[in-house]
DNA sequence: GATGAAATGAGAATCGTTGTCAACTTGGCT
DNA sequence: AGCCAAGTTGACAACGATTCTCATTTCATC
């Protein structure tokens, strides 16, 4: 149920969108039921994952839809982006302040990471070289000690 | 962004080696045009770009080749690659110190930037959270001041 | 309950990239 | 020079992720 706060507003069809919701959309069953899944999980999940998820869990919803469902949640800011290595799309609910991730390669383990200093210096080096509207991606990769620990100690 | 790849070990069945280049393969003709067309432009370009350039050249190269060629250079560092926000692959001949990019959104122009800060955090944070054997990809992007004036001060 | 816009789903279409495989080079060896 | 095995190429098929199309369904409002 959509009991948050509705805004039961005759928003007119012209009507120039509010920033409040620019790209709100329907509270359909499916859309309801991607939002739901992406509280399930904790690591990054490809459209296709999500969809089989779903699919799994009894909820049966086409894929294009799912792929409409997870690109307008990360339009408004309540799914965050992945590309994997390999080019692929992840999503993962996340918190809404800018952060960046630490994935383990092993086990898709993540870690919110934050880094003021970095994003400071981002945008000092861009300004300095006359760059502006300035915005990146930084995305750590690496190996977590439980995985570390099987690979190594597992001898 | 080669991540700390395997360590040189000539575990190699073969008596016979190449000292001077363990991954070269053979300075093929299509090989060569493709390294030496990588030369002629400053900013990232995608394969299938580099094959229509190497056709408009008058180098015929297939596009296959053309793919295989980009992937041993970039594997032998002679290029970096970029992944850009639609998810394509591109090259470009770069430095080979480990280095970043700040890259305009409307032109393609391309600096690279260094910043030890960044790369000492980016260890230090994960260590911290128990992560061994760690990489990054870190990408700016923005407009530079050239595209920058044509946007805005174009009236 | 009627109505029109938004949303859905199934499949086709797109697009970057990789795989297949026969024909062709290359380099080393006799 | 002549041979051979391994490396390489190119045309095209195959692939996988994502998007598009469009007929049908759902939703919100009247
Ligand atoms: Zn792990
Ligand atoms: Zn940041
Ligand atoms: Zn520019
Ligand atoms: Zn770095």
């Amino acid at each position: 149920m959509t009991s948050t706060e509705a805004n039961s507003r005759p928003s007119s069809p012209e009507a120039n969108s509010r920033p409040s919701s620019p790209e709100a959309g329907r509270p359909t069953k499916q859309r309801l039921a991607v939002a739901r899944i992406m509280d399930t999980f904790e690591g990054f999940r490809s459209a296709q994952e999500v969809h089989t998820l779903l699919a799994t869990a009894g909820e049966t919803v086409g894929l294009a839809t799912v792929y409409r469902a997870l690109q307008r949640m990360a339009e408004a800011g309540e799914v965050d982006t992945l590309r994997t290595e390999e080019g692929e799309l992840t999503y993962r609910r996340c918190s809404t302040t800018h952060h960046h991730h630490l994935v383990c390669r092993a086990c898709g383990a993540t870690v919110e990471i934050e880094g003021p200093a970095v994003e400071r210096w981002a945008q000092t080096v861009s300004h300095e070289h006359g760059y502006v509207d300035v915005s990146h991606t930084l995305e750590i990769f690496g190996t977590c000690a439980d995985c570390a620990r099987v690979s190594t100690g597992g001898r």
